[in-house]
DNA sequence: CTTGCCATTTGGCAATTGTCAAACGCAGGC
DNA sequence: GCCTGCGTTTGACAATTGCCAAATGGCAAG
């Protein structure tokens, strides 16, 4: 819970009756191993702050294929955001990797929250903007890149994670087939 | 003009008053092909949106080859937004391909317009993750697909587009070099 | 018209990565 | 302990893409 507090205060002020405010909003909650938090089609209904645990954001190609756009693990937020927002349909699905930990907003106890806190938005706005942007760019990055590198940029950026999530998962998220990744994993060691 | 406000009125509502009082706002802005809207390492200030033209934003490796991440043509806003919004340095450059023509928005009109209208920042969140959730799939879908597909995915999607900008800049966007790029052409043509 | 420059195309070859099938290894259930 | 199933590794081969150098083509300046 104090993660959470010191994740928000990174992107704007918070008095220490707003921090009690918040804290008073935030339920906790656990998601098994191989669960979605939010699934395509459906509303988000919640956003949610990672305490324990690793889920990924992934879709399906029409042969039932499952591809990862990005990780989320410890102390970081966790949602559709779009979906969640505008409380349109989520266009792909979030799944547990881990059982996982979290401590989520409804979207009507984040709706109060937006209406008495009066940075609330602001500070979501920067996160959601700082997320993405850094999402979209490592992901561009890697276009550019050969397998190998974005492999080794991987276990820089994101120390431990590697052994924390299936290699099949981690070869779809740098576009590589497990066989590929594979032989880069021996080719290193 | 009146594209920039219907852009808006998608992601948010609008009365007379406070069309007009954007309108008062935005100044008409050109910028010569080859020079730079915005440069890493300056603070963005000021919002396009663009009326004419292609600009790409863009990064340069050690070498000094430049990396295209994404075009930015007719009736879309171009900023580095992180920068614009807390007037931090910014992380890369964006550059104008062909001679453009811009309404723009100063840092300083930008603040009044939240100041006074009440949606602007909530519109403004809207355009910022929808965009950048839409690069980071579309970056996130490449690294997936070979280059051919790649290539025509984009021809569909960007109609006319690749005719209008350099094939260099281009290969650089799919992540191949314009070698292949020009193989690939001949391939489908 | 000629020249020179720069973007694009092309060719030959090497390196990377994919595909497919088989083997391996580990964890859970009986 | 043994089977079974699934994720991972490995091998052989094919396809894709990169690299480098040369040729081509268009455009602008002289």
């Amino acid at each position: 819970m104090e993660a959470l507090i010191r994740y928000l205060l990174q992107y704007g002020n918070l008095n220490p009756e707003q921090i009690e405010l918040i804290q008073s909003k935030a339920e906790p909650k656990t998601i098994e191993k191989g669960t979605y938090f939010s699934e395509a089609g459906k509303i988000a209904g919640q956003i949610g702050y990672v305490t324990e645990g690793i889920l990924r954001v992934c879709y399906y190609n029409n042969i039932g294929e499952g591809f990862t756009r990005y990780f989320v693990y410890e102390n970081r937020f966790v949602a559709d955001i779009n979906s969640f927002r505008d409380q349109l349909p989520s266009s792909e699905y979030i799944e547990a990797i881990t059982d996982c930990s979290l401590m989520i907003f409804s979207k009507e106890s984040f709706t109060e929250l937006s209406n008495r806190i009066p940075v609330w938005n602001s500070i979501f706005a920067k996160i959601t903007s700082n997320v993405l942007e850094n999402k979209m760019k490592a992901s561009s990055n890697m276009l550019v890149q050969d397998a190998q590198t974005r492999y080794i940029h991987f276990l820089e950026h994101y120390p431990g994670l590697a052994n924390r999530v299936p290699l099949s998962m981690l070869a779809s998220y740098l576009g590589i087939t497990p066989s590929s990744l594979s032989r880069i994993r021996k080719n290193i060691t």
